[in-house]
DNA sequence: GAGTAGATACTAAGACTTTCGTACCACCAA
DNA sequence: TTGGTGGTACGAAAGTCTTAGTATCTACTC
């Protein structure tokens, strides 16, 4: 049956899987953590073994999205991408990809159909006067 | 060696793959399309197989992102989610995991780090502007 | 030195995704 | 009637993701 078929592309995602996320935002918490600082920090109810813990944080030093060292016997990890940076490239893809590229589109959609109270409303268009300021001075 | 495990959840995604994504994005501007419809609308370089694109949305319309119906002896599929609606569940989600569940945030990262226009910036001001005004009155 | 505790490394099961080939069917034309 | 043409259905390969078991290493203790 021989499937011959072209190589496939390495896909080199340079986004973080569901999972990776998840540990990425303890990480980023955290600033540096063990393999058992994260694992605390997950709800208790995630029932996480160790094991399983170790090699989402091992894979995640191969893809390059955190760093270890060794301090005495086990390693701590310390993400290798700012928060700030990972949100800026989460919210470029998200716009290229379901909001035409346009940003403006996006926070349409947003203030219009998301429960968002007047105060958040007001507290983005505040950040919005602030950042239009800066720019004109 | 028989890893025995506990039942895996079902996942039940409700969001789309990166593919079911590209699918529907040609769905939601055609309004509805046959498979050879959504083919035509792809990257020319796309070159994705025939079959692959009708198994792609036979798939979609298993998870029921899609409804179809048959012209002559071809299926014709329709979005069964509109785009708005999934652009917010998007919003939400990723305001959730990314964002401290504070769309504020989400909106300072965007103002803060992309390389807005100040055009588009002011078009987003407007925008908030007019939902303020509208519910204020 | 043997045993235990806590860590890392390796392997693998099972799910899902993406892709495409093969099989099959229906219709129309020569 | 036979053979294309254009469609759907199914199955499977190859990759990635999530999870956890097993093995191994190292140090400390008795």
């Amino acid at each position: 049956m021989l499937m011959r078929r072209g190589m496939r592309q390495k896909k080199k995602s340079e986004f973080l899987t569901e999972v990776e996320l998840e540990f990425m935002t303890e990480l980023w918490a955290l600033g540096t953590g063990s393999v058992r600082d994260v694992l605390a920090r997950l709800a208790p109810e995630r029932n996480l073994a160790y094991t399983s813990a170790a090699t989402i944080l091992r894979i995640m030093e191969q893809k390059h999205f955190v760093t270890s060292e060794k301090q005495g016997k086990t390693f701590v990890y310390k993400p290798a991408l700012a928060k700030d940076a990972y949100q800026s490239k989460t919210l470029r893809d998200l716009s290229e990809k379901l909001f035409d590229g346009t940003p403006a589109s996006m926070v349409a959609r947003l203030v219009d159909d998301q429960g968002l109270s007047e105060e958040t409303l007001e507290e983005i268009r505040a950040l919005l006067d602030r950042r239009l300021n800066d720019n004109d001075s």
